[in-house]
DNA sequence: ACTATATTGATACTTAGTCTTGATTAAAGC
DNA sequence: GCTTTAATCAAGACTAAGTATCAATATAGT
């Protein structure tokens, strides 16, 4: 029934990322990656803590996250609420946006907002070297259901 | 010597912010003005709490803070390292040119960035209700310096 | 299987912030 | 100026998120 070996799961890919980068393939790290890799939405380091099947220390878990964050694999969400949170990172640099309703999260890539700061940070003498943004608002699912239940 | 009306102070502003909203001036808020008022740079709530001549209870500040971002007085200020700090707020909605050397901020005022946004998110139907964006860089300073010690 | 070393987990600690409660205090009227 | 009383405060217990230390253990490569 499973695949033979197209379509490595998500939490081959996390394993095989950590250990390009020569970091060992250990017991806590699958675990940790299995349950990466179930994830529907963001997650917190406390709620992986909580779902791990084994309990592993603290922190196994914040220092794994740290190194997939390093790594690529993760990126850290921050919440309207000033929550951190962690979610599988496909591309590289790109922006969230943040259903506020329901908690979804929809990737922004391909946009100039690089290009257009700069220009705006220009009359300052400001060299930008990164900027962190999050966007919030609704999905597409959350208006449709807002506008039938009014 | 002080002048005599005019230019109130930033830490009588402060109190006025509340007193407009109906808050009492008391004596840990006036403290906590007048500091708040002497800032340099951004702040976190700790710093201004080892620097209070008199120790205040910690929840003290913390309220009076959080009233004080209500009030537009302050604003928050996500550091590239994650730090909360805070700041005085002159204006409405803009955002901060953080130096990562040097700790300066200069508001970035007076951008198109969410008309820009919502152009970026439409074909995506999500409709933005709010945003937080920080840039990092370098402010004109420590370029130069950079420069010269080069 | 052996060994050098990366990694772990337990615990103590730190930092940031909230909650509760009884005691104070500022503001407004007398 | 004194009194009232609701707002506010201080203290300390508590929570949550994350870090540091270090002896014990598991891993990868031989």
């Amino acid at each position: 029934m499973t695949p033979k070996k197209r379509t490595p799961s998500v939490a081959d890919q996390i394993l095989e990322a950590l250990e390009e980068r020569g970091y060992r393939a250990t017991e806590p790290r699958r675990a940790l990656a299995a349950l990466i890799g179930s994830q529907e939405r963001h997650f917190t380091a406390e709620t992986l803590r909580r779902e791990l099947p084994l309990k592993h220390g603290r922190a196994t878990i914040y220092r794994t996250l740290k190194l997939l964050v390093e790594a690529g694999v993760l990126c850290r969400v921050l919440l309207e609420d000033g929550d951190l949170h962690y979610q599988l990172s496909q591309s590289g640099h790109h922006h969230h946006l943040l259903c506020v309703h329901c908690g979804a999260s929809q990737d922004l890539t391909g946009c100039n907002i690089e290009e257009m700061l700069q220009g705006a940070s220009s009359s300052y003498d400001f060299q930008i070297s990164s900027h962190w943004l999050e966007i919030y608002g609704r999905c597409r699912n959350c208006q449709q259901q807002e506008s039938l239940a009014a």
